[in-house]
This record gives C-alpha cells, structure tokens and sequence, in this order.
DNA sequence: CTTTGTGCAAACGATTTGCAGGATG
DNA sequence: CATCCTGCAAATCGTTTGCACAAAG
C-alpha cells in the first residue's frame, strides 16, 4: 500500500530532491493545513513536540521546494511571506478583519478572457483576491 | 485657476492631513507617475536635485497617505513594497522577466460574480493580477 | 565516498521607533 | 503657541549567508 508518507517521498524524490526529515516534515505540514502559514508559525508548529527543524533550515526548506514547484508564497500583507502546498490554480479570500487567508477553488468564477487585454502584453496566467469578511469576524 | 499643485494641496487638506513639503512632494510624486515605486525609489527621485526627504520621513509620509486612503500598497515580490496613487479599482499586470507592473484598467475584465463564493463569505471586493512577458521583454 | 543539507550565529536589508529641534495651522 | 512633522540614529524584524559538521544516496 501506499501511505501518504510514501507519496510525499515520491514527491520528493521526482523532483530531485533529497528526502531529509525537516524537508519532509516542512513540505507534510504545509500539505496538511489549508492556512498560508508564515516561517514563524511553521517553525512554531513543528517543534511543538520536539526540535525538528531551525529556523534557516525553514528557509532554505521552502526555497528548495519552491524551486521544484511544490510550493508557493502567497503574499497579501506587507513584510509577511506565507506559503501554500496548494499548487494548483486557485483564488484568495482575505478577511479584513482577522487577515485569515482562505483558498477559492478555480471554478468558482468565469475564466477571464485576457485577450481584452493591450496589444504587447503577453498575458498567460492570473489570479484573483477577493476582500470581504469570513464567518467569524460577521457582527 | 486652480493648479495640479492646489489640488494636491486641496486633497491634502480635505483628508485633514498636514501639508508639509514632504508629504507634498511624495504624493505629488507618486502621482505623476504610473509604475509603482518602493521607498528607495521615491527616496533617489524625489532628492535628485536637492534633498526634499528623508527615508525615514517617506515611510511615515507613505503611512499618512495610506491611512487617508490616498495611497494603497501593491504586493507582488516577496520583501517589495510598492506604492501607487491611483486608488480607482484597478487590476495589476507583472511581467516575469523584467518585473515591471501595469495596471489594467477595471473595464478589462468582465465583472466577477462574488455571490459564487461559499456561504459565509461576505465578499465586497477585488482584484486581479496577471502575469506574462510585457513588450519590452518578448523573445 | 561524494554531494548536499543542517544548524548556528553573524550579516543584511527593509521598516519602525525615540527623541530633539522645527514647521504647520 | 500647541500640535504635529522631520531627520537622524539606534532598534527591530524577517531573511540570507558562511562555515563546520552530519546525513543522504
């Protein structure tokens, strides 16, 4: 069988990267949470139970996986880098109220016909941020 | 008559804002202009000539703006703060290669259905961001 | 055994802050 | 003339880097 700590090695491993244990445990946790944490919160987290990782090691972590294209920055305040396992096409909600950053999965909204853009702009990508406010933050 | 330079100051004025040199020299600044600059870059044009501000004083000039809602942040490289003045709904273009930011106007794009969203979102704005080669930077 | 990753601490760069003097309304 | 702003330098915070040791393939 195939647990899913097999899958994420496989992962790992396609891309050419070498499988340590703060490699493998960075790139879990983010597949496991649906939050866009921060390097803080990620360090914070997995050294709840015991050290697993240092904080360059974070760094050079999410880099490496950045490079290989299993994860993303998500960038929506300023000074505050988060990242997301989440590799495929997809929107943002961010509540205004308590900044909470929530995935929008790609159909909800009509693909935009970048053709109406100007002449010389080579559009092939985008993306939409939605503001607003969330459940929780409802008066 | 009235000048650009009595309507900034108008402007100013109505968001109960100081006018200092300064802060004129800032907004002014970031008017007359349509790429989006960070602070340092405000810093080096604005003292070209002869000093006008300090970088410090440009943050906080920036921070006044913003809050009178002159001024918006734009976010699109991680560690890069950008500013822009024109606060109409506006959509962003970024160019891959040489990372140059346009806007696109609000008209481009047929407006996004919000109410597709799940429930709970209280969504009331947005915007997109395009990515792809703009003219300067095609093969 | 060769190559690459880790962890620490120092270095770095962007932004913020404390404070004394100066300008604004 | 009371309030708020400016400029400088020091402080802060997130991120990067150099290096000695350890681990992966």
């Amino acid at each position: 069988m195939n647990s899913s700590k097999d899958i994420i090695v496989q992962t790992l491993k396609n891309k050419g990267l070498r499988v340590t244990p703060q490699r493998f445990a960075v790139y879990a946790n983010l597949l496991s949470r649906t939050d866009h944490p921060t390097v803080d919160q990620l360090l914070h987290d997995l050294n709840q139970e015991f050290p697993v990782s240092s904080q360059a090691t974070i760094y050079t972590s999410l880099q490496a996986l950045q490079s290989a294209g299993l994860v993303r920055e998500v960038l929506l305040e300023p000074g505050v880098t988060r990242y997301d396992a989440n590799i495929d096409r997809h929107h943002h909600f961010r509540c205004r109220s308590c900044g909470e950053i929530e995935d929008i999965p790609w159909t909800t909204f009509k693909a935009l016909d970048l053709n109406n853009m100007r002449n010389g702009l080579h559009a092939d990508e985008y993306e939409v941020t939605v503001y607003g406010v969330c459940d929780r933050c409802q008066p």
